[in-house]
DNA sequence: GTTATGACTATGG
DNA sequence: GCCATAGCCATAA
């Protein structure tokens, strides 16, 4: 085939990003539920596969809205996410602002999609 | 082919 | 709560 505008990712990366693009504004998702989706669909997939990809490819998608299971995110994106999360009225943990209440936004792109 | 690395997670002390 | 370890899988060298 020749598509002359079209980058063609890795295939799991285009799926891992056509998920991240699927949560919606004021909720996240985690590194591991994304993996757990990616592997029902191709069979393989890994939550350290989904932040290889972020960190790759992630650059044209909303990253911040994947954060760890814990609701915790890499240092140096912590100041950048938590102001986005400020724009889309995150849920945040009262005591520690600094990590996302799970609990009341975690979105499940298996059961919530 | 092997090894090292990474925006991870679960488990055990 | 924190730290160390094992499992995970694509990429780079």
């Amino acid at each position: 085939m020749t598509d002359t505008n079209t980058f063609e990712l890795p295939g799991h990366a285009q799926r891992v990003l056509d998920i991240v693009d699927q949560i919606p504004s004021g909720r996240v998702s985690t590194y591991g539920l994304i993996a757990e989706c990616l592997h029902a669909r191709t069979g393989s997939g890994s939550a350290r596969l989904v932040g290889q990809v972020m960190s790759r490819y992630g650059g044209a998608s909303p990253w911040w809205r994947v954060v760890r299971a814990d609701g915790t995110l890499p240092r140096q994106l912590r100041p950048d996410a938590l102001a986005h999360y400020d724009d889309e009225a995150t849920a945040l943990v009262w005591r520690n602002p600094t990590k996302v209440d799970l609990d009341r936004a975690i979105w499940d792109p298996l059961t919530d999609a």
